[in-house]
DNA sequence: CTCCCATACCTTGCATTACACGGTAGAGGG
DNA sequence: CCCTCTACCGTGTAATGCAAGGTATGGGAG
């Protein structure tokens, strides 16, 4: 019910993850699960942008339990990225505090 | 660019600047925008929105320089829904920084 | 051998929401 | 009369998360 929050932050995610090691989408939904929710149905389209955005490319590499697994890694464009959306959200996220805390302390009837 | 992050978090804005006193949609603009861009497009759908779910509700006051305002009022479901929206923010906040974190000691090539 | 499950890939269609753009109308100044 | 500021509103577009469904590989259960 929270999905709208996650809108745009997804990206940044991905790319975090993978800049602490190379992985792929299958994997990445798992990873990312352990601290949010996402789908599959989320990634597979979001990997798609990002590498359309050549903040990452790929590399098939077989699997001895399935189908081939398609890795990524993060560009050089891609780690300037991240940092750029990091401060983004730092930013964002600040914003919304401030106009958070605007209101706390009248909200409790304290006139002036 | 970066308007994705503002999904979900507009609603929470709009009830904490109520919380801190009655407000008319052209006003609540103005006083978001002192700490982050809204435009007028937004808040109008935005609002009958919150009134759709009874967060908010309204009453008109003339005005002296130009066509009448119609203020919106918190309603005790719409506090309820701040504190609630409010703790999901945290959450979330708290959540995408986790993932953040987890990339931000092997970027640097700390092989742990 | 067959069935099923876990792995791993992918697509289509839907819902939500922020915004640009455009339109209406009152009050006051040049 | 026109123009600006205030203040309201609607339509259409873009972005994106997700449910649902589809394909294929490999191994274990029956």
């Amino acid at each position: 019910m929270k999905t709208q929050l996650k809108k745009g932050t997804l990206d940044m995610c991905v790319l975090a993850a993978l800049a602490a090691g190379d992985s792929y989408a299958y994997e990445l939904v798992s990873i990312l699960s352990r601290s949010m929710e996402v789908s599959e149905g989320t990634m597979y389209p979001l990997m798609r942008r990002l590498q359309a955005e050549a903040w990452v490319s790929t590399y098939l590499v077989e699997s001895a339990s399935g189908p081939s697994r398609k890795y990524y890694t993060l560009t050089a464009a891609g780690r300037q990225q991240l940092v750029l959306m990091q401060q983004e959200w730092q930013e964002f996220v600040g914003d919304v505090n401030s106009v958070l805390q605007l209101a706390a302390g009248r909200a409790k009837g304290e006139s002036a």
